[in-house]
RNA sequence: GGGGUAAUACCAGAGUGGCCAAAUGGGGCAGACUGUAAAUCUGCUGACUUCGUCUUCGGUGGUUCGAAUCCAUCUUACCCCA
């Protein structure tokens, strides 16, 4: 059975604003709709995820999913949100991260029959010259409506270039075409995007008069204020080489309980009637993480597979309540397997006889810290271990004794993050 | 075109001749507590051969025993007048 779209957002607490008549088409007919990319990296990463998730929503809604990626728009920049104007990327660059964009959403949405539809916004705008682009496009909204957007109120007082000012133009052509070459009447997107659509929205009422549609997501807080979608400093992507798959997995396994309740409803396809038992449970029994666990074992195996999500549950186990001799008596394949996406140095086993100073190792020997200062500071704040045990000499020697099966050496700085070195 | 003001570490922002590797806040990292949570508390947050030395306060040059602080000049940004 077909799920209802806009009901469907409504009780996952996704809806954050629609434009009257949406709903009433998404009822009527089978509707197009569209969410647009843009190629800023090589990778979509989790914050795009809810967007990839909503087509996926409309997929199985029985509607056509449109996944546009921004060729074209990725030349420009987007400001919205964005308090600074932004550098342009190369063409070599872009090229790469169209590939690997495009690569990307074919995981998730059903392109080969026709159920969803990938583009590429490039292909209609490379050959559209700037001259006939104002007049046929710029001539039916005026500079007025254009600068009352927030996204170009905000930047008003810190300055914008003309091409970042130009945007919303681009995307509203993108929609126009759409429009006239797809039947696509819908644009989805994260709230802060509801200017950039309601702009082609405009443009398809001006120019030929037509009827389209925006319905926008909410944008994802964390109930601290901080940034979602970070860990340790980077981003969380979907490329299991970026982000392994395992970090992946900890990285939804570490939300907090106030962001857990509302991640499964937005990031899963659970049904309600299951979601609501979770939250039911997690109220009775917070600390068996049930919301978290789920949650990461659903994203994984979306974004990765069942396979990588069982061994990131196996490493996980092993790592976080396993004791050094549960790790040192593992085979080694089932031990490089655990550390699979840990970052692993080469150390030379002639060195490590001799015995080599702990600060050296972490320092110039690999990279685990970028200078011998900060290896010291963390060792005196007590933050390091050294195959589980914490070291907190920073004098000391490392040498045979401190290997397991006289082959690796665990470390971890902190308690989460892990680094092998490999001796030979 | 004329005038004004500013540029300090990841960000914001003190400092206006020696006591400045530079207050404070935020962010980041780590520790304790816990549930690999949140909140809270604590430590660290330029580099190194760590009780000491070296390089930093938009660029360059200068004054001085000594400059982030004074002078000159350049660059950039914002504001006001035309």
């Amino acid at each position: 059975m077909k799920t209802d779209f806009v009901e469907e957002l409504k009780w996952r607490g996704l809806l954050h604003d629609m434009m009257p008549g949406a709903e009433e088409l998404l009822k009527k007919e089978k509707v197009s709709g569209y969410i647009g990319f843009d190629p800023t990296a090589d990778s979509l990463h989790v914050g795009s995820l809810l967007q990839i998730i909503t087509l996926m929503r409309l997929e199985k809604a029985g509607h056509k999913a449109i996944a546009l990626v921004g060729g074209a728009t990725g030349m420009v920049g987007d400001p919205s949100g964005k308090s600074a104007e932004r550098n342009l990327l190369d063409d070599e660059a872009l090229q790469k991260n169209i590939t690997g964009i495009k690569n990307q959403l074919s995981k998730f949405l059903d392109f080969k029959n026709g159920a969803s539809e990938l583009l590429n916004n490039y292909d209609w705008m490379k050959d559209y010259s700037f001259l006939h682009f104002i007049r046929d496009v710029g001539k039916f909204l005026t500079v007025n409506y254009m600068m009352a957007k927030d996204s170009v109120k905000n930047r008003l007082e810190t300055g914008m270039s003309f091409t970042e000012f130009s945007y919303q133009l681009l995307q509203a052509y993108d929609f126009y075409w759409l429009y006239q070459n797809k039947n696509c009447k819908l644009q989805l997107g994260g709230s802060d995007q509801w200017g950039n659509i309601t702009s082609g929205t405009e443009l398809i009422r001006r120019k030929c008069n037509g009827e389209a549609y925006a319905i926008t997501t909410q944008l994802i807080k964390k109930a601290d204020g901080s940034k979602f979608g970070k860990s340790e400093g980077g981003n969380i992507w979907l490329d299991a080489t970026k982000t392994s798959p395992y970090k992946f997995y900890q990285f939804w396994l570490n939300t907090s309980d106030e962001d857990a309740k509302n991640f499964i409803k937005y990031f899963t396809f659970l049904p309600q009637n299951e979601i609501n038992a979770l939250l039911e449970n997690h109220e009775k029994a917070a600390h068996e993480r049930q919301l978290q666990k789920t949650l990461a074992k659903e994203l994984t195996i979306m974004v990765h597979s069942a396979e990588e999500y069982d061994a990131a549950v196996k490493a996980s186990e092993v790592l976080f309540k396993g004791g050094i001799n549960d790790i040192a008596q593992l085979d080694e394949n089932t031990f490089l397997d655990i550390f699979d996406g840990v970052p692993l140095f080469d150390v030379s086993a002639t060195e490590i006889e001799k015995g080599m100073n702990i600060v050296d190792l972490l320092s110039e020997k690999t990279q685990i810290f970028p200078s011998k200062g900060e290896a010291r500071k963390m060792i005196q704040a007590g933050g390091l271990s050294l195959n589980k045990e914490k070291i907190t000499d920073a004098n000391l020697l490392v040498n045979n004794s401190n290997t397991l099966n006289k082959k690796y050496i665990l470390i971890q700085k902190g308690k989460k993050n892990y680094f092998l070195c490999k001796v030979n």
